[in-house]
DNA sequence: CGGGATATTGAGTTAGTTCAACACAGGTGG
DNA sequence: CCACCTGTGTTGAACTAACTCAATATCCCG
């Protein structure tokens, strides 16, 4: 696996075409200027490289600017559990500074590039930008919403339901960051990982999703996925979309 | 159900008990004025109450002081799951004001006993209390990282190595909390509760426990659980307890 | 003492697992 | 250009962990 590698041209805070997406809410300039002398670089990630290890004391937080990457937990004997997908906005490594080490590892899917933070400026944060704590507060808590979700799902839907749930959510948060391409979206990963997120086997997973697409609710084909019938989906999943708000993004 | 009730007696958060414990870091004093500000009233919630409704857009954020309670989430067909326990010195609430609405419920296993904050007075935290914001990070990224952790449970583990993990894990915190009784801690809850937890059919669970009581791991009787061969129990989950530090409490 | 909630146990069923074989695609080196 | 390899998808068959239904026992509360 090639290591992470530094970007040669960061992009400056205040041309950030991530922040410019309209889900994002808008910074004041004093709140521009600090995340622009908070930012002390940039990280490509390649495709398959681990950005933060279960166990390490990462010094470093993130913010996705670009590509998917995934959080998950793994048992000694092999066995892993995907706890959730990483796309641009996401914040990352704040367990690093708040616990002493990670309890969970992010591995890119495509080819990462972060925002790069130093852990003792954080507290700079704190001290000269109220909003932007609680902006810190807010994804953290909206990281536990999305686990409570999921623990829902895992715990108590079926093979079927679990699967509807993890493809709205995964088309929802596309839609959001206007990742979607005709209602299609790319998903750069295979039935493993969907195994892995929702809890069952491969096997397994691969009959109900044929079965699923037989019945017509969404089409898997070469990277992409397509919501058929969502209607049918969030029956099937109880599954109800949050009015898109305004976000922060650090 | 009763309904919950303001206590008579609120206890003046200069000398609450619960805060003394040696798990909870040392507040400044500037801090405790502004918590004591912060802290408008208590709160009695009587067992089986809701402290909480998903959906319900909470005015107030609690603290636990004292009795047990649990975080659920539940589908319009009645499949019940219990997200995490809640003990003494847990934040409540936090949803309301961050998103519109509470994503998930509480209830009170036993009568709980809370201090009341408004949620307009959070700002003020945030603005002169960068400590104390960082405080509310730490609670929202611990309450995640318990999510993830309960998520590779119920995901990947099998049934004794999910109630292997899940009573670890409820007698270090009330360790923790020293409210265990030579090795021994209440537990106010039901199988059935256990089952919810662990994603599981109260028949499967009651008898995956039975297997592992006639194996000496714990006891189970009179609403109390000793166990007996931790050893044992931290080999089958694979659970490592984390070194336990200061943590915050508001 | 009665009734509701909880615990216990048996028996039959099913959703999900494991093992194994094969198909297919893309990428690489000779 | 082909041979090969590795990762991924597909499918069958046997197995089992977990579920459901149902009956009975036990406990606690008023």
């Amino acid at each position: 696996m090639r290591k992470p590698s530094y970007a040669p041209k960061p992009v400056p805070c205040l041309r950030c075409p991530l922040r410019r997406r309209s889900i994002f809410r808008a910074f004041e300039p004093s709140e521009l200027n600090f995340v622009e002398w908070f930012k002390t670089s940039e990280l490509i990630a390649p495709k398959g490289g681990n950005v933060l290890l279960e166990g390490a004391a990462s010094q470093h937080l993130f913010t996705v600017l670009e590509g998917w990457g995934f959080r998950h937990k793994t048992l000694p004997d092999g066995r892993r559990q995907i706890l959730n997908y990483v796309l641009p906005g996401d914040f990352l490594g704040l367990q690093g500074p708040i616990f002493k080490e990670m309890q969970h590892s992010v591995e890119a899917l495509t080819q990462l590039r972060l925002c790069v933070f130093p852990r003792d400026r954080l507290w700079t944060l704190y001290e000269k930008h109220p909003a932007l704590a609680h902006d810190l507060v807010w994804l953290a808590m909206r990281g536990e919403q999305q686990a409570d979700e999921h623990l829902l799902s895992v715990g108590r839907r079926s093979a079927a339901e679990r699967i509807a749930y993890l493809f709205l959510h995964l088309y929802d948060r596309c839609q959001a960051l206007d990742m979607l391409d005709h209602g299609r979206f790319k998903v750069p990963f295979a039935q493993m990982h969907v195994a892995d997120t929702i809890g069952l086997s491969l096997v397994h997973t691969h009959r109900a999703m044929r079965q699923m697409q037989a019945r017509g609710l969404f089409t898997w084909s070469r990277e992409e996925i397509e919501i058929h019938d969502r209607a049918a989906l969030e029956e099937l999943s109880n599954y109800a979309p949050a009015p898109d708000e305004k976000r922060p993004i650090i």
